[in-house]
DNA sequence: TTATAAAAAGACATAGAGGTCTTTTTATAT
DNA sequence: ATATAAAAAGACCTCTATGTCTTTTTATAA
């Protein structure tokens, strides 16, 4: 369903999230490392993400990434977002340039409702909620 | 969610599925045309669902594509397996290789509610079943 | 039995996602 | 001030999805 430049990017904020929690500025190697990424194209997605203001950075010795507002939630969907484009939830699924309910294509509502669903969870679900269940090891990133 | 060549694929054989039922075989020059998709690549398409056997076909004069059991029905999932691959349902949504119940991601039960709609839709829904909704009039593959 | 109309096949082209390498900039510690 | 450690930037590379062009094969009609 994601991009793997997506997969890439919510596991990096996760882990930029546990270790801010610890007080600490992970930089995009050590980040690539534990989320088991390639380390210069986790450093773009960064960049990305930072241009888009998802993530701070700084440079310079000690620097690397963190929350400015660490309380602030991001939900999946303004990370998918950011990296997949604003159309990502509002392409027809069956491909049609013009498909709306006057219109439909013939998977219409169907389809509407998985998307509608796959919408509800990365709405509800944040850095910030999966970066915690990894915490209280209800869940693994495979490295911690 | 599923790519283009996945969409023409889904399109092409509504149409064929549509013009077989008024006993015509269209090739994949009037294919492409009616479902709006390059000509030759939607060829190269069909060639691949043929060798799947999702479809015949026939060569030479008066050839084209066509249903050999029009009445055994083709489910979408039979088309997306064809062309995305047998993983396609199955991938971990958080993009780690080692994903299950014993060793969850963080997103695991919820994507797999997501992934399951999808999965469930797309075993429903037919070739067969789209074009009778088009044939019906409820909906529309734009050209038809 | 030959011309024709169709799919099949194969070689090539293009665009975008994914990925690497090198240089530049900047903040900090010494 | 200077060395160092970090992100930023930019030029490239690679692979896959998507797409085109040309030639070959094959079934049918004349």
């Amino acid at each position: 369903m994601l991009g793997k430049t997506t997969e890439y990017a919510i596991r990096a904020l996760v882990y930029i999230y546990i270790q801010n929690m610890e007080r600490e500025r992970p930089g995009f190697k050590e980040i690539a490392k534990m989320i088991d990424s390639p380390e210069q194209f986790t450093g773009k997605v960064l960049q990305n993400l930072a241009r888009a203001e998802l993530v701070s950075s700084m440079k310079g010795r000690g620097g690397g990434f963190f929350f400015n507002e660490p309380t602030n939630p991001i939900t999946l969907f303004k990370v998918i977002e950011a990296i997949e484009g604003k159309e990502y939830f509002s392409k027809c699924g069956f491909g049609l340039k013009r498909c709306d309910a006057n219109n439909p294509c013939p998977l219409h509502d169907d389809y509407a409702h998985v998307r509608d669903s796959f919408f509800k969870m990365v709405n509800e679900k944040t850095i910030q909620s999966l970066a915690n269940k990894i915490n209280k090891r209800e869940a693994t990133l495979n490295r911690l």
